[in-house]
DNA sequence: CTATATTTGTGCGTATGTATG
DNA sequence: ACATACATACGCACAAATATA
């Protein structure tokens, strides 16, 4: 699912999964994503890296982020 | 005692200052450890670093962490 | 039963240092 | 010089569990 050693960058690859989830309506819209921490531990890369992954959702609108509180589903 | 400076990560000064201590007997076994926040006042960190030492104090099965009451030494 | 205080659990934001390609 | 990735460390806020008044 991910490969370490692909063209294509870790927290691009973690983006593209969330995102396939989400669109599969896991989460659904409002919903809270996972944790940083559990991205981080369910896909096995840093929380860096996870936390870049989250970035690119919120940039593609997929994603709302509250300090102190989580990443929504934004609804579509 | 601590050394911000240090080669070895405060998380691990701070986790081994506090197994020095509990096998001096402080605290004795089935006594609770100070809390986070007294740890890392103490220690002058953040409470994300106490939180860490104390991780890794669980990994090495020398204390018990319960939720809402606190951290007990383990009895050897 | 309700309210409060304490402690751990979780989550995010940020900064710095290191290593690699 | 730059992007990627990891590790460490700080801070803040809120939730959940527990104990007690």
């Amino acid at each position: 699912m991910i490969d370490p050693e692909g063209a294509t960058p870790l927290y691009e690859q973690v983006a593209d999964e969330l995102e396939r989830r989400i669109r599969a309506g896991d989460p659904p819209p409002n919903r809270v994503l996972p944790g940083e921490l559990a991205i981080a531990q369910e896909f096995g890369v840093a929380r860096g890296t996870a936390r870049h992954a989250i970035a690119v959702l919120r940039a593609r609108g997929l994603v709302i982020t509250v300090p102190g509180r989580g990443t929504f589903v934004a609804k579509s």
